[in-house]
Formats: structure tokens, C-alpha cells, sequence
DNA sequence: TGTACATCAGTGAACGCGCGTTCACTGATGTAC
DNA sequence: TGTACATCAGTGAACGCGCGTTCACTGATGTAC
């Protein structure tokens, strides 16, 4: 018992945080769960992690800055949830059947997320501009080292590989397939179906993939 | 010259606004058009209306009344932006031809609507919950009489008639379609398309209402 | 047709809020000697 | 192995900002007599 009151509130730590950008970016991430991107603000943020409003300066130039590394953690989360279907999808046997569960995983992977998580969902993408990211940013992917948009493009070029999708329909298709998937994740985040039962939007789901994988080798590609 | 000295900045105004209620929404419009719904403030829609801040408060409850009627103008211009387009559909010649080219028109004029005027667009649908507006808001909608959900509506309705569309996939196609092109206009307002040619998404909206119309048509309904 | 008065749409000043950001500082850590 | 020192991750206090909202008020309008 040689320093029995030495004060024992930082437990662990010494006063200085250990690795602070981490936890920031971690409630953050939290902070965006919850509340959506209005909600990731700076000094809630350090308020969490239990250190000064200005902290956050020496890790990061402001604001905005915190806010993008939030917006990356959001889309890596969203690239393990298709991940996750996309896992089982692989399994499929017979080529085409595969490259259609593939398709299927990306598509239900994205709205199970925007459903399941949809602070981090509209954090990602309905805070200002998105893009797709190229080169790829290590921190926006999950363990297959792909973003949504190229596992979306894989699954494209899986149709092309085994005839489902006739490949001079396949240029800019990412483009139509993302558009179906992310509106129907709008409605059940924000929209119309975000109160309606789990089952009907799941349902509903399985047929917009399957409007998309007919819709998309049907209709004629680039003119 | 009975007054020449009379103070005349409020020109033909009386200390009396007139129609103030009416003004607030309009640079409310005006602000949401420049700025997106972040921007739409009670502080500068006063401002704007050369009126106290606290004026507002004998118009509406507070911001978020304020905001509504933003909103609802919103919606009440995209409905506009569609049936210019409806219009045009109406005029082709056979009963296939037409209810395609209503459906289209619904399409391309949302999509249209979202890259013209992508602020109202955002205060419309990227603002928290939105809803399909039933019964119809007079506020919410154009000449026709219909809001644009009730747009998507009738035209899968005359899909249907004429044989373009099983009547057993009709039962909630307007959430397949409507998420398409609500995908792509986001798409093209905050997404990667936000930056491409006018001319290459007016290609890519062409060929999304296609996906939507073949994709519709063979996936199977609701079991 | 004139006067008295109630109404209520506007004013002016102030409030508290949480935000991002800047400043000068402090004190634990790790390195050079 | 011990001491001197530079580094730099944290502190504490304060700033200005624009916001929504509340208060007591004023003065033009329109109605009742």
C-alpha cells in the first residue's frame, strides 16, 4: 500500500488517452448510430471519451475531418454486411445460380443494412456528396478488400462470366442495379416502409433484386 | 406634395406585411432551392422577408411548421416537374405506347427534377421521415391533382389495362419502381453521377425506366 | 359620417443553447548523454 | 544507471456564431355605435 490515495478515476490510463483518434472515431461511429450524421459532432465526441472538446485537434484538423473517418468506418460496416451474404452466396452451386445469389447477396446485404443500421446507413450517404471509392480505401472495406460498389461490380461481371446478363448490357450496370437498391433502402430507412413488418420488406426486397437481375438483361445497354 | 417627407422603404407595403405567411414559405423555397434543408432557417426567411425573426411565430408553431410547408412546396414542384412530362405522354398514340410512356415520364421527370433543382429535392425526401401524403395534400401537388406517388400510381394502373403489366406483379410495383428512380436521382444529386454530362445520365435514366418496365413485367408478384 | 375601441400582425430586445475553434498552458513520456 | 531535456498529447478557459424561442410592447386596421 505505498500510494493507497492516489486518485483511481482514469483506472487503466495514464492522463494521456492512450489511443484517442481510435476512441473518437469509435464514438463517433456511435454517435452516428444513433443519431444519424447531425449527431457526430465534435465535442460529443470528446465528451465521450471523456477528455477536452479541443483534444480532438491534436488528431484531427476539425471537425469535417472526424466526420470523414466517421463516414469510412459507416461504409466499411456497410461492406461487412454484404460481406456476410455474399459468404453463403459463394457457396451456390452452378455457375449461373451463383452469380444470381451473388447479385442477390449484394442487394440484400445493402438494404438489411440500411435497416438494421440506419443512423450509420444515412450517414454514409445523406450527408453531402458520396462517391465511390477508387483506389480503394483499406479503411472503407471490410475483410474481402472490396467496397460495396466493387462487390457490386464483381457480382455484375460473375452474370457476364456465366451468360446471365449479355455483356453488352453490362457497361454502367452497377449504376442501374445500385440506383434500384439504394432507393428501396431510402423507403425503409426514411421512407414510406420504414414502419411496415420485417417480412413484407424483406419480400419486397427479393423482388426488386429480381426486377433488377430480368430488368437489367432485357433492356438494351449503351446506345 | 401633401407628405414628401414620408419614410418610403416599405414602398406600397403598409407596416402591415399582406401576406407574410405566404412570403416565409416562399424564401423558404427560395433558401431550400440554394442551400438544401439545412438552410432552410426561420432566422433567414424573416430576414429575407425584411420582417422580424419573431414575426414568424404568428404564421406558424415554430421552425418545424415552417419547414413543413417548405417541405410540402417541395413536393408540390416535383409533382409539377412530372406531369410536364405526363402531358406530353398523354398525346401517344396507342394504348401500350401511352401507358409506357406515362411510366416513363414519371421516371424521367423525377430524375430530372432531383438533378434540376437537387435542394428542393434533398428538402423534400433527405430531411427525416418522409410519406406518401394520403389523403392528398392540395399543398403537395400539381395541376393534376396528384401528388407524384399517386403519379406512379396511375401509370402502372394503365400498364395494367392495356396488358403491358400482369395484374398479379401490380400489387406494390409502385415500391420497386419507385425506388429505382429515386435511387438514381439520388445518385445523381449526391452520388457519383452528381458530376457526369447531363446527356449520359439522360442515357442512363432512359435505361433505368426500361430495367424497371421489363424487370417489373417478369418478376414474378407477391406470392 | 364621425368617433371609440378591440384586435392582432408586427417590433425590439433579450434569453440560453450547443456548436466549432483558438489560446496559452502543463505535465507524462521517451531519448541523449 | 542516473540525470537533463525536448516532445507533444492532453487541459482549462474563452471566443464568436447563428440558431430557435419568449417577453412586453406598439400601432394600423376594421368594426360597433
Amino acid at each position: 500500500m505505498a500510494v493507497p490515495s492516489k486518485p483511481r478515476k482514469p483506472a487503466r490510463d495514464s492522463y494521456r488517452h492512450g489511443d484517442l483518434r481510435r476512441a473518437l472515431v469509435d464514438e463517433g461511429v456511435a454517435l452516428a448510430r444513433e443519431g444519424g450524421p447531425s449527431a457526430v459532432t465534435l465535442r460529443e465526441a470528446t465528451r465521450r471519451a471523456g477528455v477536452a472538446p479541443n483534444a480532438a485537434y491534436r488528431h484531427f484538423d476539425g471537425h469535417d475531418a472526424l466526420f470523414a473517418a466517421v463516414r469510412s468506418a459507416a461504409l466499411a460496416a456497410l461492406a461487412r454486411s454484404i460481406e456476410a451474404h455474399w459468404r453463403d452466396a459463394e457457396r451456390t452451386r452452378g455457375p449461373k445460380a451463383r452469380a444470381r445469389a451473388l447479385l442477390r447477396a449484394v442487394g440484400i446485404g445493402y438494404v438489411e443494412f440500411a435497416q438494421c443500421e440506419a443512423g450509420l446507413f444515412r450517414t454514409a450517404f445523406g450527408a453531402g456528396a458520396f462517391d465511390v471509392q477508387r483506389p480503394t480505401n483499406p479503411e472503407r472495406t471490410g475483410a474481402l478488400g472490396m467496397n460495396p460498389f466493387e462487390l457490386l461490380g464483381a457480382a455484375l461481371d460473375a452474370m457476364v462470366a456465366c451468360g446471365a446478363l449479355p455483356a453488352a448490357r453490362r457497361p454502367d450496370a452497377e449504376f442501374l442495379a445500385w440506383s434500384a437498391v439504394h432507393g428501396m433502402a431510402c423507403l425503409c430507412t426514411d421512407g414510406p416502409l420504414r414502419n411496415t413488418p420485417p417480412a413484407y420488406r424483406t419480400a419486397l426486397g427479393e423482388r426488386l433484386v429480381e426486377m433488377v437481375e430480368k430488368g437489367l438483361a432485357s433492356a438494351p445497354g449503351r446506345a
